[in-house]
RNA sequence: GCCGUUGUAGCUCAGCUGGUGGAGCGUGGGACUGUUAAUCCCAAGGCCGCAGGUUCAAAUCCUGUCAACGGCGCCA
């Protein structure tokens, strides 16, 4: 009989308790005491404990293995699968084989970490339950960007990332050698797009993005993925309500597909429920002026950018994300995230 | 680019007015049959960022330098 390997969410939902059950993963955690181990298994659906005693074990290996193998060691699992309110998620499996396939060297993430720790240990760091949340939560919203517009009749449109020319202005290229000559990293699909409309009329892009600003904020890094639109006839009263939708679409997509990342997250998801249910308001740029000065005694003088100060104050007045207008230009989108 | 802060064990940090380098976690060994990054015992682990200087004596004071982080500016 050909051996089924179970998620780990598969086996958390109850409906092979009492049975017999095979799970690969990687070690999340790992307690010991004489004869009996406890290890916390993952794999990229959830966590699951994995109980260990040392007379149930088919052969004793097993149990030595439980006990030897560091965090991160990839594992081989098979067992009986019991409801346990002991055990985090409710369920564990109770070892019959604990097979480790290979064991890990130290891994470097403690209970203590700081920033800079992390980022270099990124490519380790992408295994915690917080990054593979948000790297889920990620993967929604790209996909879910692409099912709004072709759901509305855009055309996806992918410009080149090697760009001759500056499109907007202010922001500074990254210069790369092409061969004999200089070109630039893409800062957006503008140009292109502006071409391109007047073939396909509809057409959106999700692509990376370059951007040489030595910036050091939230908002501001040198490489991010960017999702962008353009259409042909369409005035800025319907690129706006576009905007709205698509956020709208996503929002839902996410607390849709993603309920549990979000909790792992610790997300307070209450502040996103006005967000799904509401319209967003669209105000100008005065109006903007007068609610920070009215509601907030910020004076901003006509015509300066909002700063992340004045967004984040603005912000204070609504339970939604909010379009804030200029005369015919689109001057911020502001989210609550 | 400007200003500021910080560099001490694998990690997170303490180390007073200069006087023989510390803790917790992690790791290794040991104990434990219900643990929730458990508990208890033992051990290993250090160019105190780097280079000068002051001093009988420097992790500690001074100068320089490098790096990281934070703020401002620029920008989205």
């Amino acid at each position: 009989m050909r051996q089924v390997w179970l998620p780990v969410k598969e086996l958390l939902s109850g409906k092979h308790e009492g049975e017999l059950v095979s799970l690969r993963g990687w070690i999340y955690r790992t307690r010991s005491s004489g004869k009996i181990a406890f290890t916390v298994i993952r794999d990229s659906t959830g966590i699951i404990q994995v109980t260990i005693v040392k007379n149930e074990v088919e052969e004793l290996e097993s149990f030595e293995s439980a006990r030897k193998a560091l965090m991160e060691s990839s594992v081989k699992v098979t067992g009986i699968l019991k409801k346990d309110d002991r055990a985090p998620g409710g369920f564990e499996i109770l070892a019959s084989i604990f097979n480790v396939v290979d064991y890990a060297d130290i891994y470097p993430i403690t209970k203590d970490q700081s920033e800079v720790l992390l980022r270099d240990n990124r490519h380790l760091w992408l295994r915690s339950r917080r990054m593979t949340s948000i790297l889920k939560i990620r993967s929604t919203v790209t996909g879910a960007i692409h099912d709004f517009f072709r759901g509305r009749g855009y055309h996806e449109f992918t410009p080149p990332i090697f760009q001759p020319n500056q499109a907007e202005g202010g922001s500074s290229l990254f210069e790369v050698k092409y061969f004999d000559k200089k070109t630039y990293l893409s800062q957006t699909w503008q140009l292109y797009a502006e071409a391109a409309i007047f073939s396909l009329e509809k057409i959106y892009d999700v692509s990376p993005t370059f951007r040489a600003e030595k910036s050091r904020t939230s908002r501001h890094i040198c490489e991010f993925w960017m999702a962008e639109m353009e259409a042909a006839w369409m005035d800025l009263a319907e690129v706006t309500e576009i905007a709205k939708e698509e956020l709208k679409f996503i929002l839902a997509r996410v607390m849709e597909r993603n309920t549990e990342d979000l909790k792992i997250l610790q997300r307070d998801v209450t502040k996103l429920m006005p967000s799904l249910e509401k319209p967003f308001p669209t105000i100008t740029y005065t109006k903007a002026l007068e609610i920070l000065k009215d509601e907030h005694g910020m004076e901003v003088e006509w015509g300066k950018d909002l700063r992340t100060l004045e967004e984040n104050k603005l912000m204070e007045s609504f339970d939604t994300p909010v379009v804030v207008i200029f005369s015919c230009m689109l001057l911020s989108y502001i989210s609550v995230f």
